[in-house]
DNA sequence: ACCGTAAACTTATCGCTGTTAGGTTAGGTG
DNA sequence: CACCTAACCTAACAGCGATAAGTTTACGGT
């Protein structure tokens, strides 16, 4: 029995010692790990600190609490959300299509992420929900800046699609009723979906892609001028 | 300084006995207003036993554990729930606005219990998702009467939307491509609605009964026959 | 009136959690 | 070589859900 442990670090009594930046690096990789497999209430600091090889305490030098860590994965998932959204709008092709694709790789891009997606939507951390205006906009002065840099991120995703709306309501491909509640109800459509399949499984449900189909088919009819 | 403690029991010394389905009774209420104001997590058994008059290892003698509590509380929500999607089919006014009405109560339904929302529907609990087949019909003998009889009660109120929209697909005032995946969109507006207002506050949308009407609206039309 | 018994409740404790204070060691600089 | 600080550790705290085993209370049968 020379390795009693697996998992941990080789050698027990010769740790290797990681400049910040990596070491901040590793932990939010075994980290992002461990909440997906497990789950964020399972994974505990003791838990990832052993899978990267260094006591629960030293993950405090990088991270202020448990929470942060999900903080720092989760604007990574901004990012690729963002970037998931961000289809080049090609002209040649359909503009309604672009709102199709927009909530297809929406729902897909939840789907595939789902731990990271049920921390920033289906959980009311505190960093995720602060005092904020009308419409998410952050007020000023009232919230750490971070955390605006984080909301701001989060809200950029929705922006990409309100603007894909307000540009199809203005080529009268679609009613001009209520922008703005068009975009909160596509939305709505396409979280309820993600949410529903995280928490309950896809078993229960129409077959993912026909439901986005239907669902992407109601509201294009339900928006269209009539 | 005669009673040092408030919130615990009026006498220390003399506390009150009760019988089991009392007790039972009194535990429930208590559990269900700290869940509600502090949250699942935040409402500890030690101050659930608190606010109840007897120490935590009481509470194990009604309940199995922290879950079964929930589970309770839930049992009463899915009965609310089906009550309020229970609406009289009243031949007279438009067959639409019953599918409209059963939106509407949901939604309203949903953000009038927020916390018990969120658990059976925003968390995956062992209990609330056992394996299921199809649909969510029980597999018979894979799972615990109980969890059973809870599950089945849960799909009751999706129970009454789909046979709703499919008697309103039979008299022809909606389109016949897909009414199981039309039941499950409505599903998933509600849910969206209610889940992204549960965890993200009212303040960031569209408000509520203009963002159910543009939602029932885009529904309605798009599920018209063209 | 007594007594047994079971229901109702408690004490003590376990292993776990996130987190902190303070001490130690290694790597690089003057 | 001496020093300093970044990187990491040990020990510990308060609180968590849960269990085992002990105690008290109420009540039904004799």
């Amino acid at each position: 029995m020379v390795n009693e442990k697996v998992g941990r670090a080789a050698n027990p009594g010769k740790r290797t010692r990681l400049p910040a930046a990596e070491r901040r690096a590793q932990i939010l990789t075994v980290a992002r790990d461990l909440f997906v497999t497990q789950g964020f209430e399972q994974a505990s600091m003791r838990r990832i600190a052993d899978a990267a090889g260094i006591t629960p305490t030293a993950i405090y030098d990088h991270f202020a609490d448990k929470e942060a860590l999900l903080t720092a994965i989760a604007a990574d998932f901004f990012d690729g959300l963002v970037a998931a959204m961000t289809v080049p709008p090609d002209a040649a092709t359909d503009p309604l299509d672009l709102l199709r694709q927009l909530m297809i790789n929406y729902v897909r891009y939840g789907l595939a992420h789902p731990n990271e997606y049920r921390l920033v939507f289906m959980t009311s951390l505190s960093r995720f929900v602060p005092t904020l205006g009308h419409r998410g906009l952050p007020c000023a002065g009232e919230v750490p800046e971070d955390v605006v840099q984080k909301t701001v991120k989060a809200m950029q995703s929705f922006g990409i699609l309100q603007t894909g709306i307000e540009r199809l309501v203005a080529a009268g491909l679609l009613r001009a009723d209520d922008p703005e509640g068009f975009a909160d109800s596509v939305w709505a459509m396409g979280h309820g979906i993600v949410s529903l399949v995280i928490t309950k499984g896809d078993s229960n449900f129409t077959p993912i892609d026909r439901w986005i189909d239907t669902s992407i088919g109601i509201l294009m009819d339900g928006m269209r001028p009539r």
